[in-house]
Formats: structure tokens, sequence, C-alpha cells
DNA sequence: CTTTAGGCCTGACGGC
DNA sequence: TGCCGTCAGGCCTAAA
């Protein structure tokens, strides 16, 4: 599932395909995402020309000479780059065609990406208003944290994966990170102290970090824009490993439900 | 203000 | 083999 070195990994593929094209059309096969697909957008990116592919959390904003659309990968989205001529799969629900004959496609089997058109004034989607820092950027650190968590009782784990707090930080992410961290993902926000608080945003860019350089990572659905996989799955040391032994210490790892979410944790190594 | 539950979806999986 | 219930998960919205 795209988390956010996935959407990046996607942005940096396809920007240098992206930029600079016109697009011919935009093909709507399936508009019920997790929001409809405005019945506009169509018109609106025909004849555009794409000034860049950016990122602000896991939105792709694919900005035009004419506004543009934002663009979320969901669970299950990934964008393919192919020729007009590759035969469509189950699940492409949209088709970006470039005058150069190339295509972008919308694959999500979920559906619960979304694409949604720009503001044409250039003001921000509403969306992306309220949206804490990013995790890669300069104004997120352990101070940060530390700062926005006093008071808060609800799990650390919810707190980090809280979009008004820090932007991206998905379930692996948020596991791996509190896990390097020796933090048990279940302690109330606001009992951890500022000290591990810096370990932790430290250990939160360093896996987010490694992650984009290993291409992101691969789980059941996502796919590189190019098709291929990612391979940081590969290195995850609690994700998804409930019962298996902890690769710090030995003891088994266990999981519990945080916030609707499993969390895998050892209960050795984290306090 | 914070916190929680619900809902949107399909595919994988286990049980029968 | 096939059917069905359960679960996973990002993240917005509504409600507590």
């Amino acid at each position: 599932m795209p988390e956010l070195p996935e959407v990046e990994t996607t942005r940096r593929g396809l920007e240098p395909l992206l930029s600079g094209q016109t697009i011919r059309s935009l093909e709507v096969r399936q508009p019920r995402l997790r929001w409809p697909v405005p019945p506009e957008l169509p018109a609106r990116l025909a004849g555009a020309r794409v000034r860049r592919l950016s990122r602000r959390a896991k939105y792709l904003l694919l900005e035009t000479d004419q506004s543009g659309a934002l663009l979320h990968l969901g669970m299950s989205g990934s964008l393919r780059y192919c020729a007009a001529d590759t035969p469509l799969r189950r699940h492409d629900h949209l088709i970006l065609q470039l005058e150069n004959g190339f295509q972008v496609r919308l694959h999500d089997p979920r559906r619960f990406g979304c694409c949604l058109a720009l503001p044409p004034d250039g003001a921000p989607h509403p969306l992306l208003v309220g949206l804490g820092p990013e995790p890669l950027g300069p104004d997120f650190d352990g101070d940060w944290l530390f700062r926005r968590s006093r008071g808060r009782r609800g799990p650390v784990k919810a707190f980090i994966m809280d979009q008004a707090i820090v932007v991206g930080v998905g379930n692996i992410y948020a596991t791996e990170a509190l896990f390097l961290a020796g933090i048990r993902p279940g302690r109330a926000a606001g009992r951890v102290t500022r000290a591990e608080y810096r370990r932790l945003a430290e250990h939160i860019r360093a896996v987010l970090e490694a992650a984009i350089e290993q291409g992101g990572t691969t789980l059941r659905d996502f796919r590189r824009e190019d098709g291929s996989h990612g391979y940081f799955a590969q290195t995850l040391r609690v994700y998804g490993r409930a019962g298996l032994p902890c690769p710090a210490c030995g003891n088994p790892l266990r999981t519990r439900r945080i916030g609707q979410r499993a969390s895998s944790y050892c209960p050795a190594c984290q306090k």
C-alpha cells in the first residue's frame, strides 16, 4: 500500500516523463473513487501543459499551466506510464493521454484513491489545508512532536499517524520507527519524553529515507510506476511479523490493535 | 480541543 | 471445488 516512500518513488519516476508534456485527454472509465472524479476535470485538463508533478503528504499534484489535478493512491493505487496500445487491465480507472502517444493510467482495485481538480486560482486544495509538516522537511523534529503531544492521552502510534501532526507516516513506518526508537506503540503520547521523541523523529526520517532510497516498500498491490516491484518489504523489522522473533533480542513479537490498526512490537525492546 | 467509530472497496485467506 | 465471513488499510467525516 502506498505510503509516503512509494508516493515519492512514483513522483520521481513520473516527473521527468510528464513535465512539459501536453495532455490530450483524460478518460474516466470509473468515476467512483473515494470521491467521484469531477465531471469537469477532463475538460479542464485537455490541452493543458504539465508544469510539474509535485507531492504534499501522500497527495500527488499534477500541476498544469491551467490548474491541474490532485491524486491520492489510497490503499491499492498505482500509476503506470505506458504506450497507448498497452492492453488495459481490470481496475484501470483513469487514462491520461499525452500528445506524445504515451499514457498514464491510474490502477486502483480498492478505489480508496482519488482524483480531484485543483482550484484554478492557484489556491491550496482544501484537502491540503491543515496538514502537519513533511517528515523529511525542516519543520519536523523531536521537539515539535514533544510540544504537540503534551496533554494527549491517545497512543503515541496514533499520534504520529495523525496528519495534522506530521504527514505521510502510515502504519508500516510508524510501526518500524517505534521499534527502532524503543517505544511501545500503546504508550500515551503525552507521556513520551522529549528525548524519546527526538529519537523517534530521527528514526521516522531515517526509515522513510531508506525506503525511498530503495524504491518503496512493496506489499500486495503496490507496483512502481513502471510496473516493477520495490523491495523494501524485505527489510521490515517488525511490521507484519507478529509471533516471529524480535530481530534485536529474539523474543517473540507481539501484536495488538491500536486505533483500528494492527501494531506489532517487541515487549522486551520497546518500553 | 481530543478521541473514537463508521464508511468506502476488493482481494486474499481460512473454514466448512 | 465453491461459498462465505473476516480482515486489511488511508483518511475523511461525524459524533462523542
